[in-house]
DNA sequence: GAATTTTCCGTGTACGAACACGAAAATAGA
DNA sequence: TCTATTTTCGTGTTCGTACACGGAAAATTC
C-alpha cells in the first residue's frame, strides 16, 4: 500500500481536493463539520505531504532570516557559521528559499537593538538566531513567538525561552573534556590557568559553563594539580595580555593553559614569543590562526564546536520545519571533537 | 534571470520539449544535426535539470544495490554501516528509490562469489560496495564497469580499479593518530604491542596501513619507547588470545596496546580479567562492547572511522550520481575522531 | 419572497520533467 | 510514381500539491 495522497483523502471524505487542501493549510472557508471530518481522516491515515510535489507547486519562496554577529576580522570565528549557512543554502537551492541575513556588532548591544528594530516580522516565516546579549535576545525571541515565527538558536543557548530547536555544544561537557586534555601528560602538581578572552564574558552563558566543566574535571581529579586559577582578559589588547600573562607565569608554576574560546591563538602567540617551555595549551575552534599554532606545536589540542555544522544544521532544521512541518529535535548537540596536529587535516573545511 | 528549463531550450532551438528531452536522456530518435545543436545549447546555457520536478515525474524508481558483509553477532561492526544505510534511505524516502542489499560472509571468499554470481547487472543502476577479498572484488568492480554501472566503495579501498567515489578513512593516518594517543602519557621507555585481530588480515589493505601509520609515528618518536612488536591473532578464539597475550606480557614490559580494528573489546576483556595495571589501550570504532570498556577505563581511546557516516554518505553520493548526474568527490575521507570516555556521549548513535 | 451577502466547496491550471503515442517527413523498395 | 517502412519529432498526459477563480447553496437582509 502506497502513500496516501490528498486525492485519496478527498475521495474517502467525499469532498474535493481543494477542500482537503484548505483544511491542511487552514486557509478557512471550510465548514466546521467537514474540517473536523477531514482532520480526523488526515490523522487516521497519517497523511504526510509529498515534499517533492509540494515544493514544485509552491509559488512563493520560503522566507527565512538569519540573525548573527557580523563577521569582522578581529573575531574571525563568525566566518565559520557563515560558511555553514552558505552550504545549507547550496544544498537547499533546488527549493524555493529566500534568506535574509541580519548582522549585528557583537560588542554593542545597542547595535543589536538597531538590527532587530525594523525586523520584517510580517514577511519572515522562520528565524535562525545566534544570541549574544541575554536580555535583548530574550525580548527578540519573545517577540518572534508572539508573531508566530518559529525560531532556531545556534551557538549559544538562552534560558527560559521557548524555541523550536537549539543546535550547539554542551558547553559544560566540552570544558570537562578540556580538563581531561590538559591533564593528559601534565606534570604532577603543576598549576593550571583558565583564560577568558571573550569580548564580553558576561554575555556568553556557554563561556561560563565551559569554565565550570573544566573546574569540575579537576575537582574530580584534585590530586593532579596544585592551583587552578582564572585570568580574565575580556577585551584585552596585546599589551595588557602580555602583562597579565607575564604576571601569571611569575606567580604560578604553570603547566597548562585553557582558553575558553576561539581566541587561543593570542595566547599561543605569547607563548611563541616567550618560548613555549612545554606548557600545555588547549582552546576552541579551527580558525586558521589556531590551526597554524596547532601545527607548530604551541597549541596541543583544539576542541571544535563545529560552528559550520551548527549553522548548517540550524538552517536545515528551520527550513524543514517551515516548509514541511517537520519538527526538529529540540536539542541538537554537536559532538565534542578533539583536534590535534595529527588529525587536523581531515577536519579543515575546504570552503572558507 | 531564472534557471533555464527544457521548455526554454526547446524554444531557442525551435524544436519541441520532447526532442530536447530525448537528447538529454539520449534515447535516440533524433537526427544527428538537431542533437548536436541541442547539446550545444544545453552546454551553453548550462542546463541543469530541476531535480524536484524530475523526481516527481520519474515513473520507475532508481534501483541501487548494496554489497557488504553480513551482519553477524561475532563481528558486530557491520551493524554500523547498516544503520547508515537505513538513515540514508530514510532521508531519501521522498524520492522513488529501491535498494537491494546483498550480504556475503566476510570470512569466505567463495560465499562472496556466490553472492555476486547472479547479480542483476541488467536491472541495477548503481552499486555501493564494501570490498573484503581483493582479487574477487576487483573482478566484480570491473564487471560492473563493463556493464556501465557506477560504483561507490566504502570502508576499504581497492587498488588499481576505477570507481566513482570512495568513502572512508585514511587508514595510514588513523594509525599515526593512534600512535600519538598511545604515546600521550606513556611511561618512558616502555614497550608497545600492535595487535591484529581481524578475521583475515591479508584481505584488509587498511588494516595493514593502520599498522604502518602507527609504526611511522613511533619511528618519528623513536626515543619514546623500547620495543614495538606486532602480535597476529587473526581468527583467534578467546583461549588462544589469552595465551598469546600472557606470553607477550611475560616477554615485554608492555605500556600500551594498539588493536588495529574494532575487536579491541576482546583485549579489554583480557585486561579486565587480568587487572589493568595502567596499560594504555587504543582501538577502533564505537561498538557497544567497546564503549562499555571505554567507560570502565580499560580502553583509553577509540578512533571512530564513522562507519555509519561512511555508508550514509556512500549511498547518498551514489543516489545523487545516478538520479541527478551529480558527480561525487572522488575521495571522501572521514575525519579521524578521537573518542574518550569524556566525549563519548555525543558520538553515540541513537539508531542502532 | 426577492435581493443580497456570506459561507462553503468544486474545477481548472500551473510547477518542470518524463515518457507514451502517434503523426509527419524522409527514405526505401516496387 | 506510389506504397511501405523507417526516421524524426510534436502533442498530450502524468506525477501530487498549491492556489486562483468562480459557482452553488445557505444565510441574511429588506
Amino acid at each position: 500500500m502506497s502513500k496516501i495522497r490528498i486525492k485519496d483523502i478527498a475521495a474517502i471524505a467525499n469532498v474535493s481536493i481543494g477542500t482537503v487542501d484548505r483544511v491542511i493549510h487552514n486557509r478557512g472557508e471550510v465548514s466546521q463539520a467537514t474540517r473536523e471530518k477531514i482532520q480526523k481522516l488526515l490523522a487516521e491515515h497519517n497523511y504526510k505531504p509529498d515534499i517533492i510535489a509540494s515544493s514544485l507547486a509552491l509559488k512563493r519562496p520560503v522566507h527565512l532570516a538569519v540573525v548573527m554577529p557580523a563577521i569582522v576580522n578581529d573575531h574571525a570565528f563568525w566566518k565559520l557559521p557563515a560558511a555553514g549557512i552558505r552550504r545549507a543554502l547550496d544544498e537547499l537551492s533546488h527549493y524555493k528559499i529566500l534568506v535574509d541575513t541580519f548582522y549585528f556588532d557583537q560588542l554593542n548591544s545597542e547595535d543589536f537593538e538597531r538590527c532587530v528594530k525594523d525586523f520584517p516580522y510580517d514577511r519572515v516565516q522562520g528565524v535562525l538566531f545566534a544570541p549574544v546579549f541575554q536580555e535583548e535576545s530574550v525580548r527578540f525571541v519573545q517577540r518572534c513567538r508572539t508573531e508566530g515565527i518559529p525560531l532556531v538558536l545556534f551557538n549559544s543557548l538562552l534560558e527560559n525561552v521557548s524555541i523550536s530547536s537549539f543546535v550547539g555544544q554542551d558547553a559544560f561537557h566540552s570544558g570537562y573534556v578540556a580538563g581531561k586534555l590538559i591533564n593528559l601528560g601534565l606534570e604532577h602538581r603543576k598549576d593550571v590557568a583558565i583564560i577568558n578572552m571573550s569580548a564580553r564574558k558576561d554575555h556568553y552563558a556557554h563561556i561560563i559553563s565551559r569554565e565550570k566543566g573544566f573546574r569540575t574535571y579537576f575537582e574530580e581529579h584534585s590530586d593532579c594539580l596544585d592551583h587552578l586559577v582564572t585570568i580574565d582578559l575580556n577585551g584585552a589588547d596585546d599589551l595588557w595580555l602580555k602583562e597579565k600573562l607575564d604576571e601569571t607565569f611569575e606567580k604560578y608554576d604553570i603547566g597548562g593553559l585553557f582558553v575558553t574560546n576561539s581566541r587561543v591563538f593570542k595566547v599561543a602567540e605569547y607563548l611563541a614569543a616567550r618560548g613555549s617551555m612545554g606548557v600545555r595549551l588547549v582552546g576552541y575552534d579551527l580558525l586558521p590562526e589556531n590551526t597554524e599554532y596547532l601545527k607548530r606545536d604551541y597549541i596541543d589540542f583544539l576542541i571544535s564546536q563545529k560552528p559550520e555544522e551548527q549553522a548548517f544544521r540550524g538552517l536545515s532544521s528551520l527550513f524543514n520545519l517551515v516548509a514541511f512541518q517537520r519538527e526538529p529535535v529540540k536539542m541538537q548537540f554537536m559532538p565534542i571533537d578533539i583536534i590535534t596536529r595529527e588529525n587536523l587535516h581531515y577536519y579543515k573545511l575546504k570552503t572558507l
